[in-house]
DNA sequence: TCGGTTCGACGAATCGGTTCGACAGGACGA
DNA sequence: TCGTCCTGTCGAACCGATTCGTCGAACCGA
């Protein structure tokens, strides 16, 4: 059943059939309830290949998200809801790439095959081959996170370093002097991942601020690593009383080895982070973190939107800072 | 960069090149080369929606999730990731559409705009319109689950009545003789979920066949109801020393309720269940638990490329029943 | 009655690929 | 030497939509 089919049993042409669906030229009312009853009657719809092959555009955003073999977090899961969630409100479908890699078939699939009309990027690093390779291309894009050269691409993205800085800040209100941050792996911190660098800059420049003294730890995505961690920095700094971390991952592990070292949250051990608010609440204690926003997805869809309208436009940026909630994961520190 | 400009650069015919990049014709080694140089130079990439439309298949398959309101349970999650990586694997890419109620807007465009060549759907009911709309499309798919007629239909699940089954003789096993079972929300099972459903017939049947007492509750997926429900659970039957649940949004509620009430997992109270592998060693104290196995998404494209290109084979099923892995969270009954 | 609008519909071109039929030219066997 | 087969290439049709130019009929005022 294509538009063919239709227009011959309405009695009409081609043409016909296609300005009644999109209402660019007038056609007779009588002619377009004929029209509607035979496309009701046969269930028809458009072929989307057809029309994106004509007008040129998908109504198809690419989302590229980090690789399926890594296990995402709920931060990242939420902002794919929310990425979808924001797309289908606009009538859009979302083409799902697992792209870690710098270079792999899928993701030149779709940004090399036409087969979105824009990208929104997941997990960017401070140098970012993909992103170059968007520009290159001249198909619009958003990320989630920002390089080292900001300022000619659209993002929207977290302020770590104010968060971490805010968590510094808190946790030196109720007396810790000695702290420790346990950023994300060694590896992305080596690959200059964004919010790593900056968790960290901000973390060094809080501390020093408050003339307290700061330990920085590398600490792979998952829970076993966040064990090791942990145990190494009691080895190693068995003074710190307060952890700030970006890694929510590695959070169960860290508190299995705390509870293993016999040390009680928060009345021995104090932690802060960020964190989806489900997660951290569903944490236990319920973990005082800077809520990552909801709809940081539904943000990105409208940069990207404007992006595909107006490609020309100066390019957007949304920096958020959200606020620390304050949960159970934190209190004076131990009087010792 | 359309084909017509690769083949006059070429100095070649368009069909030429087409068949130089398809291999379905010889072309000299010569001219073979001489097209690739120029595709090389300019980067080209056949446009999808153009082969699409010609050769009616568009190297995309649908995967149905629920609203991305609701959060993804880890195991959904799971699902997901295996699912979207098989589908890089077979250089497929996967198209997203939220859609928990039985008539939106974006299932609509996957299945009737012919956007996909096949769809995965999850969380199906026991009577679900998706998949009554799917068969009459005759668009071929996929289920994470199955409806109450399942022998027409291609699909992949847990089984979760043995899985429960075995959940309840476990317990047993360690003495435990007054059962719960924390089953999902009230309004799946009214709607005919069928996990939902058969975790209850294997509940009850394990429960008389040992000569336990057992009792079923239902509980909304999340870790609040989880508390609530719990507490319902101890007002009115304080003598439930072992739970078993197929619901793992609700078991941090359970788990905070149960420590409130001054019960400890699992010297007090024993819990086991169905969960992703991860999820279950995460958990505090780690939890004794069905570890859904991460490749059914994987099993579930299998079957549906199988279906693409032969759609007139009988359905195909599986039925998983993966071992419980025993952990912390479960231990012999108190002696009161 | 006639020229100018407006309305409603049609036909043809187009998007960018794939594929079928045709065909030129060389190799080969009879 | 002729017919046949094979190889490599081309041209044209086609997939299913959108859109531009055109055109007849009805209508209007002069």
């Amino acid at each position: 059943m294509n538009i063919g089919e239709i227009a011959r049993r309405a009695g009409v042409s081609r043409s016909t059939v296609s300005y009644a669906l999109s209402g660019k030229r007038t056609v007779s009312e009588e002619t377009r309830r004929r029209i509607q009853a035979v496309i009701d009657e046969l269930d028809y719809r458009p072929n989307a290949a057809a029309r994106a092959l004509k007008e040129g555009r998908t109504r198809t955003l690419g989302l590229v998200i980090p690789p399926a073999s890594l296990r995402l977090t709920d931060m990242q899961l939420g902002f794919v809801a929310s990425v979808v969630e924001a797309a289908a409100r606009a009538d859009l479908d979302v083409l799902l790439s697992p792209s870690g890699g710098d270079h792999d078939r899928s993701f030149e699939r779709v940004v090399s095959g036409r087969r979105v009309d824009g990208v929104i990027l997941m997990e960017i690093r401070l140098e970012d081959e993909r992103v170059t390779r968007l520009q290159q291309t001249g198909l619009p894009f958003v990320t989630i996170g920002h390089t080292a050269h900001p300022h000619g691409t659209c993002w929207v993205d977290l302020d770590y370093a104010a968060l971490i800085a805010r968590c510094v800040h808190h946790l030196a209100d109720l007396g810790h002097r000695r702290l420790a941050l346990i950023n994300r792996s060694t590896e992305l911190v080596a690959a200059g991942y964004g919010p790593a660098q900056r968790a960290l800059a901000g973390f060094t420049e809080a501390v020093t601020q408050r003339g307290l003294t700061g330990v920085d730890l590398c600490c792979a995505d998952d829970a076993p690593s966040g064990e090791t961690c942990f145990e190494q920095l009691r080895a190693d700094h068995p003074e710190v009383t307060a952890i700030a971390t970006i890694n929510e991952a590695a959070l169960p592990g860290i508190q299995r080895a705390a509870e293993r070292a016999g040390l009680a949250i928060p009345a021995d051990l104090s932690i802060a982070g960020v964190a989806a608010r489900h997660w951290a609440e569903d944490f236990r204690p319920p973990l005082t973190a800077a809520d990552v926003p909801t709809e940081m997805g539904a943000h990105a869809v409208d940069l990207l939107l404007e992006r595909i309208a107006t490609p020309d436009s100066p390019p957007r940026h949304l920096l958020l800072t959200p606020p620390i909630s304050l949960r159970s994961s934190t209190g004076p520190a131990p009087t010792r």
